[in-house]
RNA sequence: GGGGCUGUAGCUCAGUUGGCAGAGCGCUAGAAUCGCACUCUAGAGGCCAGGGGUUCGACUCCCCUCAGCUCCA
């Protein structure tokens, strides 16, 4: 039976037994911040098991691709080692939300793997909870004889979720791998090696622990069940390793022959080749499911488990050119059929991982001379842990290649004591970085909106229209406390109102909220602000402007409509901003973050780079083009499963509810949206992007208006350009090209100010060449000069002290209300004679300080007037210092 | 989210407790050659990432911003 068999076959016998088939979750956890990755069955059914979710099925079954590496569960540095660790996974699990429980879980699985599988009785053994007698009777009853049963305490067989919630004892299904059915023993089971193996384990959720570790019953009990996909076809096809099944055993052959080396399990090659195999299958659908490599959380996992194959190919299988995106894409090949995301995602898959190749690559080339630098510095001794581990924490060379390296020049190296030192060091030097633990701090819902929500519903008539003339006051809020009266104040509110019904739009999915009047015979109030505490409660922050609100008061509530209007064009905008970035610039782009406001829109998302004019511009396009072709926006009301079927796009880590609402562009754009948008794309008028920037790492944040703000942008700019037209009298398209010839004929222009500046200078002083007066057969000159910068007085000082021959030349300078000095001492006489001691003896007269080498120093000092004093004192300066 | 590192010529990078901004490759021109490669000579090319501060003086020291690399949760 092949792989993909296999899991035909256990969605199916589920299926006949009342199972709902379940697609398997995207390997980025849903609804859980917790988790960096999908790694069991169960995680998209978590809220289920806590009753927070209600399904139409109470029995499922899938196929659920996992990835363990990272967290809790870190099988990385195994993987390639052993038969049985992989990154990904694919498990095959059985579940039931309160529906059957132990029996049927066990009598499922024992019909499966005996009847439906057809494995050997004679080699399974079955493990219970020490406390679980129910369970132990049950498996007899089926057919296990009772000395194949065996008992475990917590560590083996009872599971749970957290410290606290659901919990239970479970159950599990192990296979003797070994030749000899003879040599099997029960101390095999749980025990070291792998000859038993387990290959399926049943949980059965029975109890919910609390915070004191007390466990009560569950009044529903469930079952979660798990089968590694990888295992079970190891056996069932008879080989040892999972590594050997058709699932990974082809990929290993691709390997294989892209190295040209044969896989021989036993070697380094073979292990290395394991580890690619692996990795290639977690890269490549880590990507398809969006998420790529990067510097924090699972990017970086992903990129470990990316780099870690390169280095194994490059390094271990010699492999030079780019190859990892060959593997991925022969996974892609193998895999696509029962994973379509894999061929959708082919081309960024490809890219991405190229990409990334590339920058490792280039990582490595840097620190190689780094490496070979260190080494030198300590001849042949060894270097420091200390200095090696920086190589890899700052410059990220693989620290296997540290080792590797090390050994290559000549240093004897236990590799145990090796990996200690390297990691103690490594400690060391993250000594400092102590994470501080900053818990996420659930913003608490105060009591006072709990209650008002469970007793009343706010219906919101915003999607109809922006007036309701007739709606009541259903309570007042003023100060967290419920009051039936609220009147003006001197406050800057002065209170909340909760009406029965509103076409005011309560701030949510990056919407701002509505703001307007409450108006009613007697009353009116201004709505500064519209929010929802509770899902289900739209609040009014008002400021009363007139009279009194009552509980129970009737009254019209008015949207300022062209505030909201400016609200809408901005909403629809960013849906199709949301499915340009899409298409241009690939599908793992995902919203992040949203602010939608009556002047501009602001739009968070994950990418890997800054965008480039080009792609800017791109964008602009295409969603221009969305708005001229002025299409309808539909907005549909239907079920959440049917929702996302169609292809609407939903956010990560937000909850929705079984019924939702759809907005979509047709032939563009399509998302889940409660917010308010425009009728038809034409309606935008315009869009223009204003700025892209990085919110965090893999994060970009784009900024645009549109409409009437867009047109007085344009109109601004296109303003500008006129006035720079008539400026250069030009037409637009020649202002870069006169901007250009400006600057350089400035440049030009200012560099033979300079030239001049200096000429004149020369000749200036050069007319008092002959007063340089000679002491001790040293010449020296002191000469007062006008109109330089600094670096004309170092030349004129050179021209001088080359026409002079062995001196001593000594210039001044006023500039800018400060002194300047300079002392330029010709090579020969340095070793007597010292250009940074002669400046600080001057720069003392003119009170400054100064210094610079022996051959040439400089000077600055604030006291003008004394200029020539500091002139005249240089010959006795330089005297002293000759006959001292 | 926290730590380390980097940003200098078109590219790869030097730049010594603050004092004249450099090398190699590439580019342009010339020499040599029947011509090309090679070789030799000369030249062009820099807001030293951006902003602020300290200083007589900052590529150099300090702070902020931006961009990139890297390790860890």
């Amino acid at each position: 039976m092949t792989g993909h068999e296999i899991r035909q076959k256990f969605l199916e016998f589920f299926a006949t037994n009342q199972h709902r088939i379940v697609k398997s979750s995207p390997l980025l956890p849903t609804n859980d911040p917790t988790l960096l990755f999908a790694n069991a069955g169960m995680n998209q059914f978590k809220d289920t098991f806590l009753g927070l979710e209600k399904r139409d099925y109470s029995r499922a079954v899938t196929s659920q691709k996992c990835i363990r590496a990272g967290g809790k569960h870190n099988d990385l540095e195994e993987v390639g080692k052993t038969a049985r660790h992989h990154t990904f996974f694919e498990m095959l699990g059985n579940f039931s939300f309160g529906d059957y429980f132990k029996e049927e879980a066990i009598v499922f699985a024992w019909d499966l793997l005996l009847k439906e599988f057809q494995l050997p009785l004679n080699r399974l053994w079955f493990s219970v909870y020490k406390d679980d007698d129910e369970a132990l009777e049950l498996w007899k009853k089926v057919g296990a004889p009772a000395d194949r049963i065996l008992k475990f305490g917590e560590k083996d067989n009872f599971w749970q979720m957290g410290n606290t919630g659901p919990c239970g004892p479970c159950s599990e299904i192990h296979y003797y791998m070994g030749e000899d059915l003879s040599k099997q023993r029960a101390e095999m089971v749980n025990g070291a090696g792998d000859t038993v193996m387990e290959i399926w384990n049943l949980v059965f959720m029975q109890f919910n622990r609390d915070e004191h570790g007390t466990l009560t019953p569950l009044p529903k009990p469930s079952v979660d069940t798990g089968m590694g996909l990888e295992r079970i076809s190891a056996v069932l096809q008879g080989v040892k390793s999972n590594y050997d099944t058709d699932l990974i055993r082809p990929i290993l052959q691709f390997i294989s022959e892209l190295c040209s080396r044969e896989y021989d399990p036993d070697t380094q090659e073979g292990m290395s080749m394991r580890v690619l195999a692996d990795h290639a299958r977690a890269t490549a659908f880590a990507i398809a499911d969006g998420i790529l490599p990067g510097t924090n959380e699972r990017n970086y996992v992903l990129r470990k488990i990316m780099r870690r194959a390169i280095y194994h190919g490059s390094h271990k299988l010699g492999i030079s050119e780019l190859f990892f995106h060959k593997i991925t894409d022969f996974v892609t090949h193998m895999m696509g059929g029962a994973y379509p995301e894999l061929l959708t995602a082919r081309n960024l898959t490809s890219q991405v991982i190229q990409g990334e190749e590339r920058r490792f690559r280039n990582t490595l080339r840097v620190c190689l001379p780094k490496f070979h630098d260190l080494v030198e510095r300590h001849a042949s001794q060894m270097p420091p842990y200390s200095e090696l581990v920086r190589l890899y924490d700052t410059f990220g060379m693989p620290s296997d290649l540290i080792k590797v390296m090390l050994e290559q020049q000549g240093h004897q190296l236990d590799p145990v004591s090796f990996d200690q030192s390297f990691s103690a060091a490594l400690e060391e030097l993250q000594k400092t970085t102590q994470p501080v633990c900053a818990a996420p701090t659930q913003a608490k819902v105060k009591p006072i909106y709990q209650e008002l929500a469970e007793q009343t519903k706010t219906n919101f008539t915003g999607y109809q229209g922006t007036e309701l003339l007739e709606t009541k006051i259903v309570a007042l809020i003023s100060k967290d406390e419920k009051v039936s009266e609220l009147n003006a104040s001197e406050n800057e509110f002065d209170g909340e109102v909760i009406l029965e019904s509103t076409p005011f739009y309560a701030e949510s999915g990056g919407q701002i909220g509505d703001t307007g009047i409450l108006e009613s015979q007697s009353a009116l109030a201004k709505v500064l602000d519209t929010y929802s505490p509770v899902s289900g409660l739209s609040v009014h922050k008002v400021k009363v402007e007139k009279g009194s609100l009552k509980v129970g008061d009737k009254l019209a509530a008015l949207v300022d409509t062209e505030r909201r209007r400016r609200i809408m064009l901005n909403h629809t905008a960013t849906h199709l901003l949301h499915a340009a970035l899409r298409e241009v610039l690939g599908l793992h782009v995902k919203q992040a973050g949203s602010l939608v406001a009556p002047d501009r829109l602001r739009f968070d998302f994950t990418h890997y780079a800054a965008l480039t004019d080009t792609e800017i511009n791109e964008l602009e396009r295409l969603v221009n083009e969305q708005i001229q072709r002025n299409s309808d926006v539909s907005k549909q009301e239907m079920g959440l499963e049917k929702a996302l079927s169609s292809g609407a796009m939903a956010l990560f880590g937000e909850k929705y509810s079984s019924q939702v609402r759809v907005v979509s562009v047709p032939g563009f754009s399509t998302e889940l949206c409660g917010g308010t948008h425009v009728s038809a794309t034409g309606d935008i008028g315009l869009l223009k992007i204003i700025s892209d920037s990085s919110v965090a790492a893999g994060i970009r944040r784009i900024e645009a208006i549109t409409g009437p703000g867009a047109i007085e942008r344009y109109q601004q700019a296109y303003d500008i350009l006129d006035g720079l037209a008539v400026n250069f009298k030009s037409g637009w398209q020649d202002i870069p090209s006169q901007i250009e010839r400006l600057q350089t004929s400035l440049k030009l222009a200012l560099s033979q100010v300079d030239t001049l500046k200096l000429k004149l200078a020369t000749q200036s002083v050069t007319n008092v060449l002959e007063q340089a007066k000679t002491i001790n057969n040293v010449k020296i000159l002191a000469q007062k000069v006008e109109d330089l910068d600094r670096s004309g007085m170092r030349q004129l000082a050179d021209n001088l002290g080359q026409k002079l021959g062995s001196s001593v030349v000594v210039l001044g300078m006023t500039e800018e209300d400060k002194a300047a000095l300079l002392v330029r001492v010709s090579s020969d006489l340095t070793k007597k004679l010292n250009a940074g001691k002669i400046i600080k003896e001057l720069a003392e007269i003119v009170g400054g300080k100064g210094g610079g080498r022996p051959d040439l120093a400089e000077a600055g000092g604030r006291d003008v007037a004394k200029l020539d004093d500091a002139l005249g004192a240089s010959y006795q300066s330089v005297e002293k210092m000759l006959t001292s």
